[in-house]
DNA sequence: ATCGATGCAAACCTTTTGCATGCAG
DNA sequence: CTGCATGCAAAAGGTTTGCATCGAT
């Protein structure tokens, strides 16, 4: 746990540091977060999560408070085609992007660097600075290629 | 305006060999679809569209055909991160990509083929048959990075 | 003539907002 | 204390659905 207090501390900072006040919803909030590492949640389900540790937050502080985090750069939106937004906490230097299957919705993250070169070749060709990438490959788990 | 007769008698066909009607509505929607063929446009857009050919048209209608023509693989959803569904075309063999402009919103398309030997190595890697990719880059179009 | 497709309006679901109250700094 | 943050409920999008009618086959 040692390194869940380093960063709870350096989430903490990120609302002091800019300003926010650190309420007990907000803190609340940040325990979910990191009890639910690199998991991808929508609103209602960061809401329903809060709510088993303080029963009284209201959906719109959730709401505000995702906002403000992903301004914050705590959390950012992650974009899978469905009717609502969702969400993970930001780790720097830890891009990484999805393997989604289309049969049963399974996510498994990956890392690589092999697109850097890529990258330089699209900046020069589009006149474009690169900041972010989001990769995602659709197809079939080990699983779901079984079960066909 | 040949290939596009070429094209649109393929979409016709998807109706109809699926038994599908082939109704005025369903006509006057293909028919924008190939009039602003490779634009992103969300639900609304389209409806506006249509309106101008056929003032009539229901919006429900334009939501039930654009679930019908995804189901067809006429069209497909691309997921921005907004508030509301995008789709675009579908053509086979034309993977295209995207760099995104995080101040202007602007959307630059592009096409490449380096990244096919990144999938085999991630289909090895995670037991995972890839069937399709979706790339995005964020970043700053040559217009916002001089507005800096 | 049949049954799927349409238009309208209501319902739904997710997200945002206004306002009075509460609480961190 | 002060002003930002909260909770509630209402409003605001975007999308879906029920139902009577229309029209492609």
């Amino acid at each position: 746990m040692e390194k869940d207090e380093k960063l709870m501390k350096s989430l903490r900072a990120k609302f002091r540091d800019n300003n926010y006040k650190l309420t007990s919803q907000r803190q609340d909030i940040l325990d979910v977060l990191l009890n639910n590492f690199g998991e991808h949640f929508s609103a209602e389900e960061l809401y329903e999560k809060v709510r088993k540790i303080n029963p009284d937050i209201g959906l719109a502080t959730v709401y505000r408070t995702l906002e403000l985090m992903c301004q914050l750069g705590i959390t950012h939106q992650v974009d899978f085609d469905s009717t609502y937004k969702r969400y993970e906490i930001s780790l720097e230097g830890q891009h990484h992007h999805h393997l989604i299957c289309i049969d049963c919705g399974k996510i498994i993250e990956f890392n690589d660097r092999v697109l850097e070169g890529f990258e330089r070749k699209l900046e020069d060709e589009y006149q474009f600075e690169i900041v972010e990438h989001r990769i995602k490959f659709y197809g079939l788990c080990n699983k779901c290629k079984l079960n066909r």
